[in-house]
DNA sequence: ACATAAAACGAACGTTCGTACTTTTTTGGT
DNA sequence: ACCAAAAAAGTACGAACGTTCGTTTTATGT
């Protein structure tokens, strides 16, 4: 990997680190170029457009998403099982304490400001939560969820969980949030048969 | 109402109306003058400061909602029956199509960014919260549900409901998002035995 | 109706931001 | 060790923003 490659990584890296506590809007060139040791110009080299450094972000949290969330999974599982492992992974994707999840919070800043940026947060919630759709379903095939089960409505009700543990931690109404998403989490799996 | 009060409620309506769709952020001072049809500068001798202004319209908000949310309530009615109310009140308080909720917007914004706007923020969320959990309270009191409920773990995912109607609308995966929140709600309603 | 105060305006400021251009430094292959 | 290419730095510009100030218009009470 040739210098620039890996000073581009070190500056997503610090990047997703700042997005994730200011927000992706809030997230200037200046302020990263300081976090990063460089000048101004010479991090705005590597992408030439705030608005393309703000997606090289975003593709990195996916990628790092990708890792930690999804492939982190042991092999050869499936339904309800991968679920729970999922879901686990969900919650500690990205590890510092007062970051909240970048996807989320970039979802609330731009969802009324059409571009690319805003396409392509779409399009990675989607494919979340269709991966998501697709496990649940699974679980259902497999005898893990009562044959009733609507993937659509528990992902929505799954998703809406974890916006809450979100939105929440910062309003500093619980103790622990997270054991409020588990307790919600598990009644979600008990209203639909997990055994 | 002098002429000072009057521009001024014009004022707020209008900012409601732009902060609704764009953010609170990105509510500017000098768009909101055009909007409003005057001068920058006589928008601003208003509230001499952003932030005042930024205030201002969260509380011009907060009495919206208490009229369209919590005295557009019937009278004498109290647990299971108020709980519904509210909600039904609660998901179509603020009405233009495109419009997400302020709160729950702006909590996004500015959940990382201290003040006195993140201050004003937190203390309405924190006060809605606690009314809602006052009501369960209430409805388990009365029998409408089951005694073993944790109004806080209940308030919590009613809560979350709401935000995933609201963060899964403009996604524009569902038809109808409204549903998925009663569908969920419902549910929750039914976990702890309402009738 | 007139005098006083409130309300609105217009122009300008200092700052911050994204971006463009030019120059210097560093890297990597031969 | 040298040289072309890549990377980083320095400077500058235009636009947008919040805010200030002086002035002008409008409203209000007597």
């Amino acid at each position: 990997m040739g210098k620039g490659k890996q000073t581009k990584q070190q500056i997503l890296a610090k990047g997703l680190a700042l997005a994730s506590e200011t927000g992706l809007n809030d997230l200037t060139i200046g302020m990263l170029a300081t976090a990063a040791g460089m000048s101004k110009s010479g991090l705005f080299g590597h992408f030439n457009s705030k608005e393309t450094m703000q997606l090289n972000v975003l593709e990195y949290a996916s990628e790092l998403f990708k890792e930690h969330v999804i492939l982190a999974c042991d092999r050869d599982i499936r339904g309800l099982v991968k679920l729970n492992q999922l879901c686990q992974n969900w919650l500690n994707w990205y590890k510092p304490d007062a970051a909240t999840c970048i996807f989320i919070n970039a979802a609330a800043e731009f969802d009324d400001q059409p571009g690319a940026l805003r396409d392509h947060i779409q399009a990675t919630l989607k494919n979340w939560l269709s991966y998501l759709q697709h496990i649940v379903t699974q679980a259902v095939q497999d005898g893990d969820f009562a044959p009733d089960t609507c993937p659509q409505q528990f992902v929505f009700e799954l998703y809406s969980l974890y916006l809450g543990s979100q939105n929440l931690r910062w309003l500093a109404l619980e103790d622990d949030n997270r054991s409020r998403f588990q307790a919600g989490f598990n009644a979600l799996l008990a209203k639909h048969g997990a055994n």
